[in-house]
DNA sequence: GTTCCACTGGAAGACTAGGTTT
DNA sequence: AAACCTAGTCTTCCAGTGGAAC
């Protein structure tokens, strides 16, 4: 059934692209000086989850460096690396320069200052989901400095200004920018049957299926492609010969929820107290939560922290906050 | 319409963990 | 061993906001 993992694994970026020729054309375009040892100017890469923003800022700055050797580039996820330091640390990393940091006690200006002094081969930085990066200030460095070019991605651009000073606001406008917009239901099943064409052995699914899974994914590709994964996953797993509608239907809730698993995975016994109180009271308001919690854990943190917790949860799609004042209710995030 | 006040979220500083230097 | 770093977490304080009560 599965013949080849690679195609189906999530991050996979593969050698042809569909249906997003003109923002490949677009990047590459912006891109382009640094083909001539010039720096490029910052590309702002935004649109909703599951549109190709990483893959198609991946797939052009890999096409870059297989047409020059004296091009380095890097990727950053600032979600995983959210501090101006681990975002740092990592852009040393990959340069090779971090060898003497020491984990702590090297400041973070110092290695701003490492980065103003790189004399390597100029560098395309791929700063993925930097709207989640705490410390944007460092943007306004990396700009400064002619060795680097940016691609900025992000869900939007709003949220990426929100909380971004007027200076580096007004730096960041000038960018080009490529918006990329939701998936149609014709570029989903082309992308899915790229995947399947390569990855599966053939005739393994109906190609009216894909349509079903495309419909059900509303133009996410990532939430497209884990459910096609997840069904391919059961009938290898069974030893079928074929992926079924009925495999299809499944997979479907198991997708969605791998996708709430993976980031409750990430919450700390605190934050997990919080979500089980908001799962078992429905919708809550934020004094009986407040008191809820300190009821269900030792040594309580303040309620300031817990609404720090709250807005991190938020941010992973865990939760909904309803209403900006008193009318706030919380409650558990509703299904995509 | 006006006032009240619960709630949010920014800012600054204290505290902690974990590392290096002397 | 002690002194000294730093990043990251948490607390304290508080201004602003907007729904609710009057």
């Amino acid at each position: 059934m599965i013949e080849d993992a690679r195609f189906l694994r999530e991050g996979f970026v593969p050698h042809e692209v569909v249906h997003r020729d003109p923002e490949v054309e677009h990047l590459s375009g912006v891109l382009d000086p640094v083909t001539r040892g010039e720096p490029a100017e910052t590309a702002l890469l935004t649109g909703p989850s599951g549109v190709g923003k990483t893959c198609i800022a991946k797939f052009t700055t890999d096409r870059l460096r297989e047409e020059r050797l004296d091009i380095e580039t890097l990727y950053v996820n600032c979600w995983q690396n959210y501090s101006a330091y681990r975002t740092l640390y990592r852009i040393l990393e990959g340069l090779g320069g971090n060898l003497d940091i020491h984990r702590q006690s090297t400041p973070r200006d110092e290695l701003i200052e490492r980065l103003r002094n790189y004399t390597g081969e100029h560098c395309v930085l791929v700063l993925d989901e930097v709207d989640q990066l705490q410390g944007k200030r460092i943007l306004y460095d990396l700009h400064e400095f002619s060795q680097f070019s940016m691609v900025l991605i992000a869900n939007s651009e709003n949220e990426l200004f929100a909380d971004t000073d007027a200076r580096l606001t007004s730096r960041l406008r000038g960018s080009e920018r490529v918006h990329f917009d939701r998936y149609g239901l014709d570029a989903l099943v082309a992308i899915m049957a790229q995947r399947v064409d390569k990855g599966l052995a053939p005739d393994t699914i109906d190609p009216s299926f894909l349509e079903t899974i495309a419909d059900e994914a509303a133009g996410d590709a990532r939430f497209a492609l884990s459910i096609l994964r997840s069904a391919a996953q059961a009938a290898d797993r069974d030893g079928a010969d074929a992926i079924t509608d009925e495999r299809i239907m499944n997979a479907i809730p198991q997708a969605r929820e791998a996708v709430r698993q993976k980031s409750l995975e990430t919450l700390t016994p605190h934050q997990r107290a919080i979500y089980d109180i908001i799962e078992e009271a429905g919708t809550i308001e934020p004094p009986d939560l407040y008191d809820a919690y300190r009821d269900r854990v030792d040594d309580a943190k303040t309620d300031r922290t817990v609404r720090n917790y709250l807005s991190k949860m938020e941010q992973y799609n865990l939760i909904d906050a309803e209403g900006t004042s008193r009318d706030r209710i919380y409650q558990l995030a509703r299904a995509q």
